[in-house]
DNA sequence: TATGCGCACTAATGCGGTTAAGTACGAGGG
DNA sequence: CCCTCGTACTTAACCGCATTAGTGCGCATA
């Protein structure tokens, strides 16, 4: 033993190979390699000594070697295209990553996750990623309504799983003609998405059962493709109900308090105000709650508030926020699957996630009569 | 060109490799990989040319090839180990791996990022990691009072860097002797950190100066080695006013809202209540500050509130909430900064990150006389 | 008894890089 | 004029694994 510090530090530690397995069960390195993974060409003595073996020395294959003649690189990507200022608050990425690795990690796939600050700077890393062999597919986060990144995945053949989807291709989607179950593809990969027409559906039933008339949805990023689908469910529902679109409408944000904030102010100065919101993700709404308590104006008695998506924000504001509640780690699990499967040379599949379901808590209520 | 959808997914789309770069360029393929890694033994215009051929076919070497040949992953391991449920919320990891990759991404070095149940997983994905040579060294976050990680990294030689460290080896560390920059660094590992001793004697200057006699600290996981050193300075701070230990002291938490809410509600039900209450983490103060608006104390009349760490959370309460800001990505940016100059064969070092600084808002201010 | 066949295994090759060990050539020195 | 030396390359070996093409052997078949 020498000074621990330097000494545990620099060790070499070399790691087994199959070479090493050979030897010491008395085999060929091919015979290892086949006893290892499965492959006939050995007996069932050999195979469960060369197991032995390897268990013994603690093999484990080196994933760049295996990747190497393998043609698999034994990991998958993830890019979050978000401004660093933007990060954090939102529980959403954090949960689906931890679901995406449940699956992962079962299979011993890895994940390199990436946030960088745009989408252009996104495609150049798949770009990068491809052309190192970094990865053998994506999941594809934030779908927009004009999303590049399908196109060009599909391009470099890089199998890819969009989550969120379907992204709608072009700005001209057409109104949902038949059940809203048949949701279109997207033409170039896979998809897994949830159903945010009919949970928009569901925040109105919840809203107009309650008495409301004048709703406000404070949308995401206008750019993003669920934003497109709440908006244009919004109007559907609303249509339907004979709502005017003076009454019941959505307005854009880019999902930050400040604009949350400044989007409710503005909001409640109108001369006829909407008597319930509903916020496209937890931090707005949380924003909104605090506006309305800045101006005195009591929730739900003469606001109600709708936060989409759930998390510990809603539960520590007073009153609690209802809030659209998902699976997200289960989304996560559904997406890691699918682009399994795609992997596994499955078909192109738009596969949908559960609905989310309300959880209806003290921040919605009748409006009061006026 | 045939039907998109199927032809584009399926395509081999073979990449460039450096023999096509030889055939192009007229040399061989070891003087393409000399004049490619700037190392001697090619002329200019040869490296000149091998470099434009590069360019053109858009070669990028292949990470699998690399890391066989040069011993090398080219990627870095961040493991956070935390029970799904808990996950989220908190803005600090997300602006950390931002920051983090900032630094790695200009030298084309991935990052792993998994999300696991507990310290045991994470132990053992090292050890995966380490045998497969996925990784060529990690960064480990939220260090302990007792941690088995440094020993195993150690150990197993696998380069790393403690991130938020020094995790004080063994639960009985003495009192710090001299002047506090001379922080007792890991012996085993590389560490960066922030001075939390220091910081959490500015948060006490501000309120005990506001004239405030009985503060609570409601601190995070007692594991954790810096809730460990918050512990240890706001005890010396209050001795060395003169304050009582019933008087200013610590709990400790899980970090949840309902464990902050639930502690609060406590404090807040004894005699003599504090009058200001120090929080480990943004979601607990506000869950904190719910908690006195439920009970109808004015904050910061009746109570003042300061959280450990800014967010978009602590801007959207009513008031605002006077927070410790920190530069979380400068933080993962200097952490990164270091795991890189540790794998150059640097010493190992303990770096200090910028000493957060105190944002007084609107929730903490002088105690009403009584 | 020669022939064919399947089984269990070994030898050889390749993946795409890096790198140590040559080699050819021109310049400079004795 | 020969020898050395440095430069600019090329050849070949290697990293650890997967895979393909043998190889030897026992056994059923003709």
């Amino acid at each position: 033993m020498t000074a621990p510090g330097e000494a545990a530090r620099r060790k070499p530690a070399r790691r087994p190979t199959i070479k090493d397995i050979a030897r010491r069960a008395g085999v060929s390195e091919s015979a290892v390699s086949f006893a290892l993974n499965d492959r006939p060409g050995v007996s069932q003595e050999t195979r469960a000594r060369v197991r032995r073996v390897a268990e013994e020395l603690g093999w484990q294959a080196n994933s760049a070697a295996r990747a190497l003649s393998g043609e698999r690189a034994g990991a998958l990507g993830l890019v979050l295209a978000r401004p660093a200022q933007t990060l954090g608050v939102e529980s959403f990425f954090l949960q689906l990553v931890s679901g995406i690795q449940e699956v992962l990690s079962a299979r011993q796939i890895a994940l390199l996750f990436q946030v960088v600050e745009d989408l252009g700077t996104e495609c150049a890393l798949y770009r990068r990623w491809w052309a190192e062999r970094r990865v053998d597919g994506v999941l594809v986060v934030d779908p927009r309504t004009e999303d590049p990144r399908p196109e060009l995945l599909a391009a470099l053949g890089l199998p890819a799983v969009v989550v969120g989807g379907p992204a709608t291709p072009g700005p001209d989607p057409s109104e949902p003609a038949a059940g809203p179950a048949a949701a279109p593809a997207h033409p170039l990969l896979s998809t897994v998405w949830a159903d945010d027409a009919k949970a928009m559906a569901r925040v109105l039933d919840h809203l107009y059962g309650l008495g409301h008339r004048r709703i406000v949805h404070i949308a995401g990023l206008p750019g993003l493709a669920h934003t497109a689908r709440r908006i244009r469910s919004l109007r559907t529902e609303a249509d339907r109900r004979g709502l005017d679109h003076r009454q019941v409408h959505s307005v854009t944000t880019d999902y930050s308090d400040a604009e949350g904030a400044e989007a409710t102010r503005r909001l409640l100065d109108a001369e006829r105000p909407p008597t319930a919101i509903v916020y496209d993700n937890d931090v707005m709404a949380v924003a909104g709650a605090s506006v309305a308590a800045e101006r005195g104006i009591p929730v739900p008695g003469a606001l109600s508030i709708v936060a989409w998506d759930d998390s510990a924000l809603c539960r520590v504001t007073h009153p609690r926020l209802t809030a659209l509640v998902r699976d997200t780690p289960g989304f996560g699990r559904l997406a890691a699957q699918e682009l399994l499967a795609v992997l596994d040379g499955g078909p192109l599949r738009t596969v949908q996630g559960e609905l989310p379901h309300l959880e209806a808590r003290e921040s919605t209520a009748s409006p009061s009569p006026r």
